[in-house]
DNA sequence: TAAGATTGAGTACTCAATCTTG
DNA sequence: CAAGATTGAGTACTCAATCTTA
């Protein structure tokens, strides 16, 4: 006999879900650090983090490389220029656009965030030890390949403008 | 000569953006599937999932059971009663709480919603390859483990009261 | 006083205009 | 009309009261 067709579904097992929970937990403890320090929002540290990094560039270019949405860059941005740790400069070539650049107030938190950051990481590492460190970065290299091929597929194309 | 102590940083490379990159990757696929047929949240989908594979519970069980902040379930609850899936019926013994159920309207779009989130899953499951579910499934049982005995620890009690 | 649950105030988010320049 | 960037409206979130019952 078969029995009808129940699906079986259990979301503590779904692995959307328990992404999601890992991640959320990761990025909140390490969000109270900077948080707690200088009442940054993430975009705000994510922008910071960009800029710091990568040095004299454009809004768009931070959501390149921080992954977040251009009204989200807009206001992180807005938020470290009211803060003086960074200052826009015209482009006499284009003029829709704007270079952005930390100050030194902006580097000098940019180094000190950037030690939090790499000591967060490293407690973490600890925590999962190497063979957890390697399983980890494998998935995340085979999601960050098959997300490329997927927006390249202009599945979320519309979501990144 | 020593070089100054400048602190190597690079955003694309840290693991808890990383991480975060990725979980928002696969949610929001997701997610876009049970928006468009249902306009619902996510908060109120968690909820669904968990009235749907537990049966009648109590709000502060939803929370436990998908991670959710008291707030959010109940606005999920509010929102899934609103649509008439779900009814509450009073504790006798213990008239703070509530009991909530599907209603067979609730139960039908859970077992609509549980097919469709298997299939993503298995979608996924054959993007990542058995080898990559299984270097994914390691990373996080490591995490979750950590989860555990820190939340133990009172560091982010106060995040869930 | 505490525990289960809800509500309100303020903040941040998403999405669709909008503004400016090319 | 397209591209870089910003703004506004509506929605959802977080955190701190609040309400009710134990």
């Amino acid at each position: 006999m078969l029995a009808d067709k129940e699906t079986k579904f259990d979301l503590e097992e779904f692995l959307p879900y328990r992404i999601n929970r890992a991640a959320e937990w990761i990025s909140l403890n390490f969000a109270k650090e900077y948080k707690s320090r200088y009442d940054m929002t993430r975009p705000e540290w994510r922008a910071l983090a960009a800029l710091g990094s990568l040095g004299r560039i454009t809004a768009t270019e931070i959501g390149v490389h921080s992954g977040m949405h251009k009204t989200k860059v807009s206001r992180a941005v807005k938020g470290l220029e009211d803060r003086r740790w960074l200052t826009r400069t015209q482009n006499g070539d284009d003029r829709r656009m704007e270079y952005l650049e930390l100050t030194s107030t902006g580097k000098a938190s940019y180094r000190e965030l950037a030690k939090v950051a790499l000591s967060y990481e490293a407690r973490l590492v600890s925590l999962l030890g190497a063979q957890g460190v390697d399983n980890l970065k494998r998935a995340l290299n085979a999601i960050e390949a098959a997300a490329r091929s997927s927006t390249a597929n202009r599945d979320l194309k519309r979501r990144f403008d």
